[in-house]
RNA sequence: GCCGACGUAGCUCAGCCGGUAGAGCAGCUGAUUUGUAAUCAGCAGGUCGCAGGUUCAACCCCUGUCGUCGGCUCCA
């Protein structure tokens, strides 16, 4: 009998002179550890509790508290639906029931057209079975043996994809009482330790993703190791679901959508004033940074986009447009205009780096079934800039970059971004020794910075390296805005040049970069990350003055008139109304401040102070609010 | 773009087996003169997404189309 000598995370080490499984180790360390494991990392490897351990391994035992652990239940849970989507409806077959964010899907090619209305009996039938507790047992098998199993089976995607494992690789099954399944595992050891888990909801999903094949049935679920994780977890989707901007975008009269324009925006009043008031943040931000606004052409003829490339890639996604035998392209990206901009003059390196930005207005032919609301509309405004630079300025530009895009995002309430760095894809141009130093420059730009990023290997674009700045909000959805991209390709294209100390011509480097991404889609990020209730310098009117009665709405005007005089955007409420419904429609509105005015604020020249978030303040001199209201807004303090 | 569901008043939604549409909120008018999340009453508001078809008769059934929603795919 070999010794199994086992290291754990902690540095100690133990040894046995039996067989070992993970559940007898944590059982020696105690009862509690036991109760609370519910699979194990080997070497890195998920393994079950009952995997038996050879020689010397580092292992990691998985708790209900190490997030390994969710997945490996989550996926658990998804087995357990399977066998009760079997048991339902025995003609079931399977496709792939992987773990997602935040909960698990499995694709099922049933003859019932499955509704939500399904879903609380396939949810009994699971419950069932995990009162039966069925053990969950591994099985490693040959190649041949498995495809021959589940030809028996009759069920061909799993056949197929046994048929896509590379050979040498263990073929695993997963079998809990009549159901098996074809698996890497690990699993938990009985199906008694899934409890908490919802379905969610149903689509159609194409069997391996492509359109051409057979479209299976997806269900949706997710599942936590407590009733009040997954209590938690349902409530904040509520709440995902009432911030949704489409619906905020309609309740604060922000913006519509209509028929006749797909995908692109009618902006009303209110909404007009939030986007101004990014606009002209990010304007100044620019402005203070060395860049220089631009404004070119939204219509630009078709040779343009064939010399840029464009013609030929994305042809489909552009709309075109003609006039006396011309064709013309509305622009999807600024950047080939702003390239024109560059080349109307002679450039001197000393005029590097030249930073052109624009609120650039692109148009995109996204495919119908892909929009939604303001994030992924047809026509979007980037506030879009590129740097024209040398090799050697890439690294100072991204460095200052970056410390704008936290400042920024730091303004409107977000934390620290998220940053990935996407490097060279298998199809690129330029030379991998120019790949090599624009990715060590960027590297060298986010320690600099002391930022810590992903990588996102081979995900950069073509035509250079970028990094992708995710922020979150306050839900923890995570959302990809700003990006800087390094471009080796462009400005050759389109015969960029400066002329360098050597009095030779050059090409110059040119970094795409964008802070908020599209406006579009920014805002609607602020409008759910707020729940609507924007901080004072977003907020489309910042005060409302609530007159008591008739008789006090002069005052109104006039406290109205003072608080206008110094910017505020406000209003009188003049409905014939109690109080109390002006109240409600203001926080309906989600206007930050109330301005209560009666007798006795009309006789002592005063205002009584409702805040959103804060409630009834009493009575103050209207100066004393026009200063806690322009300090607020000067400052953009995102509370009141 | 693909699959599915949906489209009725400004908004949210009812509308049975095919017999020419209804509520609440919002709006308007009147009464009320209001003190921190909804005062009462009346009135007005509809080519039932659009185009065809079936039928004596279509919001309802059929076909097409546009849009929206949920996914899939995509996202320079």
């Amino acid at each position: 009998m070999s010794v199994v000598r086992v290291t754990l995370p902690d540095g100690s080490a133990r040894e046995y002179d039996r067989e070992v499984t993970p559940l007898d180790v944590a059982k020696s360390i105690g009862s509690g550890l036991a109760r609370a494991a519910v699979a194990a990392m080997v070497d890195g490897r998920g393994v079950d509790l009952t995997t038996p351990l050879v020689g010397a391994v580092a292992l990691n035992i998985l708790t209900d508290r190490s997030p390994e652990a969710l997945e490996i239940l989550r996926h658990s849970c998804a087995h357990l639906m399977a066998q009760a989507l079997k048991r339902l409806y025995p003609e079931a077959r399977f496709g792939v029931g992987p773990v997602i964010d935040n909960g698990f899907y499995y694709d099922v090619d049933i003859d019932h057209r499955l509704t939500v209305e399904d879903l609380p009996r396939i949810e009994e039938e699971m419950h069932r079975i995990v009162k039966e507790n069925v053990a969950v047992e591994r099985r490693e098998l040959a190649r041949e043996d498995a495809l021959e199993a589940f030809r028996r089976l009759g069920d061909p995607y799993k056949v197929e994809l046994i048929e896509a494992i590379p050979a040498g690789e263990t073929i695993s099954t997963y079998a809990q009482g009549e159901f098996v399944d074809l698996c890497r595992g690990p699993h938990v050891g009985s199906t008694g330790k899934v409890r908490h888990f919802k379905l969610q909801s149903i689509a159609g999903a194409y069997w391996r993703g492509s359109e051409k094949n057979k479209q299976l049935q997806r269900i949706y679920g997710t599942a936590f190791f407590s009733e009040e994780e997954l209590e938690t977890h349902l409530r904040l989707l509520e709440e995902a679901k009432r911030r949704d901007h489409r619906r905020l975008g309609r309740e604060l009269d922000l913006y519509h959508l209509q028929e006749e324009a797909p995908g692109m925006v009618f902006w009303h009043p209110a909404g007009a004033v939030i986007w101004r008031q990014v606009e002209g943040y990010i304007r100044g931000v620019i402005e203070q940074n060395g860049y220089q606004e631009i404004r070119t052409p939204m219509i630009v003829d078709r040779s343009l986009w064939e010399r840029s490339g464009h013609w030929d890639k994305f042809r489909e996604m552009m709309f075109t447009t003609e006039s006396e035998s011309r064709e013309f392209a509305v622009k999807p990206m600024n950047c080939p205009c702003h390239i024109q901009v560059f080349n109307q003059a002679v450039r001197s390196y000393r005029e590097l780096p030249l930073r052109l930005a624009e609120f650039g207005s692109c148009h995109r032919n996204e495919p119908s079934g892909t929009l939604h609301g303001l994030m992924r509309a047809r026509n979007f405004v980037q506030d879009d800039a590129h740097i024209f630079c040398t090799e050697a300025q890439i690294g100072p530009e991204v460095i200052a970059f970056i410390r704008l895009v936290f400042e920024v995002y730091a303004t409107f309430g977000f934390g620290v971004p998220l940053i990935k760095l996407a490097d060279r894809p298998a199809q690129r141009v330029g030379s991998d020794a120019v790949w090599d130093r624009a990715e060590q420059a960027l590297r060298d730009a986010l320690a600099e910075v002391g930022a810590s990023f992903e990588l996102n290997p081979g995900e950069g674009a073509f035509y250079g390296p970028k990094l992708e700045f995710s922020l979150q909000d306050s839900l923890g959805r995570v959302w990809q805005c700003g990006t800087i991209q390094v471009d080796f390709s462009m400005p050759e294209r389109l015969a960029a040049t400066y002329v360098g100390e050597d009095n030779h011509p050059h090409t110059p480097v040119m970094l795409h970069r964008a802070i908020l991404g599209s406006i579009e889609r920014f805002i609607a990020v602020l409008i759910e990350h707020f729940g609507g209730a924007m901080p004072p310098w977003l907020a489309p009117v910042q005060a409302i003055v609530l007159p008591i009665s008739e008789r006090h709405r002069d005052y109104a005007v006039q406290v109205s008139a003072r608080l206008a005089q110094v910017g505020v955007r406000t209003e009188v409420d003049r409905h014939d109304e109690k109080v109390g419904a002006k109240i409600r429609n203001a926080q309906l509105r989600k206007i930050p401040y109330m301005v209560v005015v009666g007798d006795h604020e009309q006789e002592a020249g005063t205002v009584a102070v409702r805040l959103r978030d804060l409630g009834d303040q009493g009575s103050m001199e209207i100066d004393s609010l026009i200063k806690r209201i322009t300090t607020a807004v000067r400052s953009r303090a995102i509370e009141l």
